[in-house]
DNA sequence: CGAACTGCATTTTTT
DNA sequence: ATGCAGTTCG
């Protein structure tokens, strides 16, 4: 019985504070799973206890320590599975971790933590939700839902659109939440000059209405967290005690509000593991503080530094190139990468005329390359910005190359899924009012904005979701004939299909709804080209749907698991963003559009000066370190933006790349040479075109849309008795003939017998 | 209510 | 160029 969970077993209670009390047995002999690691990996792996910080840099077999590192605590009996709590930034991290440890200890390991700090807080918060105001079933808005909510708080608080767009305004807000900053916390001085200085009162009202939504954003389940934890000291001293060992990957990309959840959790045993490298920081646009990585000594006293600098990836050369590259950023906590492999070819560097040719050489190159039997899905082609695929897929297409673009738009974004979605969230939820918006006029069932407009204006006066002022109105003659009728086979669609949803399993649930609500119909009949895909994702929606229990665990995986299929087993040619790139490795890499301005990119320059530069080569040096054996970085001379031609200088980057770790293969008399300067150096900026300077303001729009306002009704609800005189905005004035609860008969002088809810209307 | 037109911006992206 | 969102017209 040597199984490592069985010794596990009661050598440490939950609730004992500091080291397992009884000794783990120490193995006799090293056990293989530490022989093949090199010093510093065991080092990192044997610093079981009290805080430690890996200094992993790239290539240096990271992953490898963590795992190892997880299954050894796990096999020396120091913590039970429950007692381990590992958080990564994505799910596929979460999912490898698993599954590396797993096929080390030899089984699933069951019940323990492992996640990313969203899952893990969603999790923490289900248990806890009223804690902070929430009820366990909890809703979990993504971006789209975040954006429509706060266009109508926008819109409420009369904010030009043009001037505040919801997505900047959103943007903000969403900075403050990764600063774990609540609306009662925002210092003045923070508050960027948006939606006429009000930025905090919507922040407010933001909250308030998720609150009464009883919905959560992505900032939000960190957020709450922090919360339930700082106002709950018995709960966070639960947690403090179980979460013997605490791991955390990518330390770098850390934000704020996830330092200080991991600094609270971590106060208990202080057993807290960081990996990172403060080099690979790519993300600060999205919160995240390389300061984090940089202060660890400072915010865990006595913390152990392990340094993973022997590089199994790369070339001498790739690896001189990136490091020399590197240097030339500030405040580093530095580390010095060597390799015993072979040296290899240089870095290839290339100037060429146009983005044409460049797409060209580098497709000529994959060709080649492919004759000679190198695998397609060993190499990459890795582009600053999104756009820059074109020209190479275009390429592609025409050498008939196979090639995916990872990291386009993921399933779950999809218009018809989404839609679809929306339609289970009603069912799981009547109250969630942003899937029930989103759906009640799609496909199109004859409720326009004439109609919403009485339903919302319904659901605020009454203080109640829009589906149950809808159910409520239908019994009114408020709407006009076809719209009440359409909204009541609505509801009762609805009604029938949450019966359903306990009878039929969820795959078959969402195919009846589908087809009976008419939406699938809705893209049979679409003539346009996607229509036939957009079909085909919905019936990829309902399969995927067979591997759940119910809607809810499917919904809690598609707003916290958002993941793109990967089919990387056919052999194609990867294209993807620099970004998307971190974490991977090919044979081959292709880094091309290295000018200034596009990369570094202009705005990161105008934006955020120096930080933002070093945080470009940051990007470079992750571009550079994903290639093991070949790099090859272009330029072009000439680049076509947006329809307009812009000559351009070659990036910085090249300049910065040491001599003796590349080859230069600029055509002659294109520069001077050496990479750097030359004949087009006459000043003239990319980018520095019409448009991209200032942004022009136009005058606020003149036209006021606002031309139908409903009285509001701010007070408390007024009393109505038979024979009151009362206006209605559409009907005009009658009298009150009959009161049932808060429907109201009324006899209209002009408009006859009609019923109405009682907000409709004000007394004379 | 839906189709057509207009103006405008255009880095990176996970949860 | 292009796509998106908001507005206008039938």
């Amino acid at each position: 019985m040597s199984d490592p969970f069985e010794l596990a077993e009661g050598a440490s209670p939950a609730d004992d504070a500091g080291p397992a009390p009884d000794a783990p047995p120490v193995p006799a002999a090293d056990p293989p799973y530490l022989n093949i690691l090199n010093d510093s990996q065991r080092a990192a792996v044997e610093a079981t206890d009290g805080p430690v910080l890996v200094l992993a840099g790239a290539g240096t077999g990271k992953t490898r320590v963590l795992t190892t590192r997880l299954a050894h605590i796990l096999m020396l009996g120091l913590a039970r599975p429950w007692e381990m709590l590992a958080v990564t930034f994505t799910n596929k991290a979460a999912r490898e971790m698993k599954d590396r440890v797993a096929a080390h200890v030899g089984r699933a390991v069951e019940g323990w933590w492992v996640g990313t700090f969203h899952a893990l807080s969603a999790r923490i918060l289900r248990t806890h939700a009223e804690a902070v105001g929430l009820t366990p079933d909890f809703t979990i808005l993504d971006e789209d839902d975040q954006l429509r909510l706060l266009k109508q708080i926008l819109e409420a608080h009369d904010i030009d659109e043009k001037k505040s767009p919801a997505r900047a305004v959103l943007g903000v807000i969403q900075r403050w939440k990764d600063r774990g900053l609540s609306p009662d916390r925002v210092a003045g001085a923070d508050v960027p000059d948006l939606a006429n200085g009000r930025l905090v009162e919507i922040y407010a009202d933001y909250q308030g209405r998720l609150k009464t939504l009883n919905a959560v954003d992505f900032g939000d389940l960190l957020l709450h967290a922090l919360e339930l934890f700082q106002g709950d000291a018995e709960v966070l001293a639960k947690y403090q005690r179980m979460f013997r060992y605490i791991l955390v990957d990518e330390y770098q990309d850390t934000n704020v509000a996830q330092y200080l959840w991991l600094r609270l959790l971590a106060q208990g045993h202080k057993n807290i593991c960081c990996v990172g490298d403060d080099d690979q920081s790519i993300y600060s646009w999205r919160g995240a503080e390389v300061g984090n990585i940089l202060r660890f000594e400072k915010d865990f006293p006595g913390a152990r530094i392990v340094r993973l600098e022997r590089n199994y990836r790369s070339t001498p050369h790739i690896l001189g190139a990136a490091s020399v590259l590197i240097t030339h950023n500030e405040g580093r906590l530095g580390k010095t990468l060597w390799t015993e492999l072979d040296e290899g070819e240089k870095v290839s560097v290339r100037g060429v005329w146009d983005g044409e040719e460049e797409a060209r050489a580098v497709g000529d190159e994959i060709e080649a390359l492919h004759a000679k039997d190198h695998a397609l899905n060993e190499m990459a082609v890795l582009v600053r910005a999104g756009f820059q695929t074109r020209e190479f897929e275009e390429r592609l297409i025409t050498l008939g190359v196979p090639y995916r673009v990872i990291g386009g738009q993921r399933f779950y974004e999809r218009l018809e899924v989404r839609d679809a979605i929306a339609y289970f969230r009603v069912i799981a939820q009547p109250a969630d009012d942003l899937a029930f918006e989103r759906i009640v006029n799609v496909p199109k069932r004859g409720l326009g904005k004439a109609a919403l407009q009485t339903l919302h204006h319904l659901s605020r006066a009454d203080g109640m979701a829009l589906s149950m002022a809808a159910a409520r109105l239908i019994d009114t003659d408020e709407l006009r004939p076809r719209a009440r009728r359409a909204l009541a086979g609505l509801l009762e669609d609805f009604a029938r299909w949450r019966g359903l949803a306990g009878a039929v399993g969820p795959a078959e649930l969402a195919a009846t709804v589908l087809d009976e609500s008419g939406y699938a119909d809705m893209w049979r009949a679409n003539k346009s080209p996607e229509a036939p895909g957009r079909l085909e994702n919905l019936k990829e929606l309902v399969a995927a749907l067979e591997e759940f229990e119910n809607l809810a665990g499917f919904l809690e995986h598609v707003s916290l698991v958002m993941e793109n299929a990967d089919s990387s087993v056919d052999d194609k040619v990867n294209l993807m963003t620099l970004h998307g790139a971190k974490g991977l490795e090919f044979e081959t890499v292709f880094l091309p559009g290295w000018e200034e301005g596009l990369f570094p990119h202009q705005r990161a320059l105008d934006e955020d000066g120096v930080k933002g530069l070093e945080e470009e080569r940051r990007l470079a040096y992750v571009g550079l370190t994903r290639a093991r054996h070949r790099a090859i970085v272009s330029f072009a001379a000439n680049r076509r933006i947006y329809n307009q031609w812009q000559s351009a200088l070659p990036s910085r980057f090249v300049d910065e790349l040491p001599d003796e770790h590349v080859e230069h293969a600029v055509q002659p008399g294109l520069y001077g040479g050496g990479g750097g300067g030359g004949e087009l150096s006459d000043g003239a900026a990319f980018f520095d075109g019409a448009g991209w300077g200032r942004r022009r303001r136009r005058p606020a729009a003149t036209i006021d849309h606002a031309t139908w306002q409903a009285p509001r009704h701010d007070g408390p609800p007024q009393a109505f008795e038979a024979g009151q005189r009362v206006f209605h905005q559409k009907f005009g004035y009658g009298h009150v003939t009959a009161v049932d609860g808060n429907k109201l008969e009324i006899a209209f002088e002009k408009a006859g017998n009609k019923k109405v809810v009682d907000s409709f209307v004000d007394a004379v």
